[in-house]
DNA sequence: CTTGACTAGCTGCTATAGCAGCTCTATCAT
DNA sequence: ATGATAGAGCTGCTATAGCAGCTAGTCAAG
């Protein structure tokens, strides 16, 4: 494996680089990251690297303290429940909006993932493919409303959500989730209400939110 | 006026002084941004001012490409929906909030704040008194919260409100608000039910994007 | 007059070097 | 033995300099 693929521009590199080894748990919740260290890592030079913090800071994943440094982010409850609240919020207003806009080839682009992911939960279980299937379906959301905020929003939020699993590193049990696990959502955008809608993927985030919280 | 004062440090000087200019209109919307030009204008040099483009490039103000530089962000419909959207998400899953977790001291801080902000749309109109303290109101109920993603995403909306309203100008004229325009909220808060307090903001919300596009 | 190439000046980007501050250790004096 | 102090090594931060690419403007050839 090779990382030092060509990206577009040392900045990139840099980020990409220090981003997969704090998602990989490589560098560990709390460790502190200093700039020359992180430059030496990714083989570019300080500037880039700043930049690359400062996108990583951005997407939550590490914080920064003036004249002090950068840390990775420590997963503490508030900050879980933090994320959780504003998935709730972005999520609810994505799948209103969605009942607004969505025509029908796109709600069945929707669908086929939906069961796709809801088959893979009862077969595997929630590991690493589900997780996978999981982040590319509510990114799916997100972009159909055509919003780049809500994009960019749950880019991060699963870009956390990542974070956190590797955290917990809970094993992969098939059957733990209902059989229409997110066909309940589909069905919700397919009422075309937007109360009705939202109150579906309410359930389906709070669920989760209950879950995850089990695990730790 | 001197705006050369002491901040912390240069990068922070760059973006405050940058800001200023995005939001006063002095940086037109969709003027290009040279990284050196923007070093000579707040003082400092190349690097403190490429962390200073990139967040406020977080915060919406500036669209960047890589290889290709920064312009102040024009302000199509299509972004103004974008806002609006995101801004409901969150203002509804904020009241949802603290109906469960505000204490009645906390309550009354906002009522107080509601009732000035009443007081000052009957007597003055919608000017910049008016937008001050309007968004001071939205991002106390954020920091009430607890949240700091709540925070920082009610921070960029009202920096994007900000800069809606300098590109509009629109003249304050006394008396277009219903005299209990937000006071509505707090009785929403108040029912100690998510749902109404929900359906509160989000008439809220709503409202003032339609009066928004109805200006340009 | 048109068209092509070349130059000068802009742009974003990044490597190097060096400053100021902090922390920790090792040495020295009491 | 204990305390203080000097120094070495780290840290974040930023100024300078220089590379590569794009753009436009000019000058010369057809």
């Amino acid at each position: 494996m090779d990382n030092s693929e060509e990206f577009t521009t040392a900045s990139e590199r840099a980020y990409r680089i220090i981003r997969e080894k704090i998602l990989s748990g490589e560098l560990e919740a709390g460790a502190r990251l200093s700039q020359r260290k992180m430059a030496a890592l990714s083989g570019v030079s300080i500037i880039p690297v700043i930049e690359a913090l400062l996108r990583l800071e951005h997407d939550g994943l590490i914080e920064q303290r003036p004249q002090w440094g950068a840390r990775v982010t420590v997963l503490s409850d508030e900050r879980i429940r933090d994320l959780c609240l504003f998935r709730e919020a972005i999520e609810c207003q994505v799948a209103r909006t969605l009942t607004e806009t969505l025509d029908d080839a796109m709600m069945d682009v929707l669908k086929d993932m939906a069961v796709e992911l809801d088959e893979v939960a009862q077969a595997e279980g929630v590991g690493s493919h589900y997780w996978l299937l999981d982040c590319a379906f509510h990114a799916k959301m997100a972009e159909l409303t055509g919003s780049r905020m809500f994009v960019d929003a749950m880019r991060r939020i699963n870009l956390f959500g990542i974070l956190k699993q590797v955290a917990a590193a809970s094993p992969g049990v098939p059957g733990i989730l209902p059989k229409d696990w997110h066909m309940r959502i589909i069905r919700g955008l397919r009422t075309r209400e937007a109360d009705k809608a939202e109150a579906a993927i309410r359930y389906h985030v709070q669920n989760a939110f209950a879950r995850d919280m089990a695990h730790t």
